[in-house]
DNA sequence: GTGGTCTAGACCACC
DNA sequence: GTGGTCTAGACCACA
């Protein structure tokens, strides 16, 4: 796991959206444990308090709970991922669609790129698996 | 113009990105003439060296020619624009598609959420406009 | 049983009240045999001398009397304790309009918010009886 | 403003208590600037994170806003700390019961014993000023 | 001057 | 060992 960290924002930020997306994604389970906060902050090259800052603002959002003594896990609760998925996307394909206007790109434009490179790739599986 | 550089890849070729979709998105028309390279340079907070082998890897690809006395012009062969814009939208959607896999979703999910963001921008649009 | 002392007071007056507490809630019903000076004090951490303190003032308000064979008692007057369960119920009252009143509410506010409470705790009583 | 601190909880939970207290009570009016994060700080003898962090939360809860450069104020919209009030009335007067319930008081005799003291406390009110 | 962020290092409670 | 809290001191952006 690269911890991709750039100064050009705060850097618990960026150790948020990447938990977030670690979560989402399945490479933290549901009711998986964490590392230690210690671990992981060595890990991201980062002082224990700002990856304490980045887990516990999870934390309140729910998608991580802590029992005290053992250590943090990522929420049994499925809705809760869901959501957090869909924010995720929502963000993506709206800077995705930023950057396809900024080309000058039209809507319809974008859908048939959007799905014939779909389908291509659909094509390459197809042919590997043929 | 926000000439936004990081220092994780080489500055050249990030020049050659923003200088692309500049020309793409119409900021450089077809035909008109750029700054010149110590100009664009020093907008850009860059070693005039620096600039010089972007715009020369543009020129290479047919995207600017130079008038030897007048200074450097944006092509005026709107295919090749329209070639550069095409291998920019690729890359742009192979990111977003790459993304939208690793947060786990399908390429039916994706069509439709693209899709319904669309339709709802559109309506936006209207809304503000009736 | 949480011996709470903190260190803002007089231990001895914190141990007065706790007792005084105690007695009024019927933790220690009336007549009852109290544990040995010494062992009260072990029980709550705190030096003998101070522990006899507390119950010589306790003893002096007609809470305790002392058998000095046998040892030390609760009273069996019942009013005594009531007296006392008055003057402790008029210290939680004035401290508790105080601070509603420091919150900016009125009289009528207060009366009524404590009884919505309270008739909302009964409902609860209820349905969970029911 | 007696900044009154214990060590048996965390400091800065304490600080937003104390600070909610405050707006809800009108010492820091609706839309007024309050000191920097350093001289609250100082004043309460307490790091600057440490006041950082509680006014954070207060921001977050919507009880403040902070304009980047020129300070942090109370919010405007009375319908938070109306919100906030209600909530802090709610837990003193669940204190308040709890501890009326333990010294053995029926909810007829809490009642009365409250209203007859606010009863009392209004006749002062009116002899002081007849 | 303001708020915001980060680090380093310490201490605590819990089990 | 775990998470949580606190402090001291530094740096940054903004205006």
């Amino acid at each position: 796991m690269p911890w991709d960290l750039k100064s050009d924002r705060p850097i618990y930020t960026q150790l948020i959206e990447q938990i977030e997306l670690m979560i989402c994604s399945g490479i933290y389970a549901l009711g998986t444990k964490l590392p230690s906060v210690r671990d992981l902050a060595q890990e991201a090259a980062v002082n224990p308090n700002t990856m304490q800052k980045a887990l516990a603002k999870l934390e309140e959002d729910g998608l991580l709970y802590t029992n005290r003594t053992s250590g943090r896990f990522v929420t049994e609760d499925a809705d809760i991922v869901k959501q957090v998925k869909g924010r995720l996307a929502l963000s993506q394909i709206n800077d995705f669609l930023k950057k396809m206007k900024n080309l000058g790109f039209q809507n319809k434009e974008i859908i048939s790129m959007v799905e014939n490179l779909l389908e291509s790739k659909e094509d390459d599986y197809h042919e590997h698996n043929s």
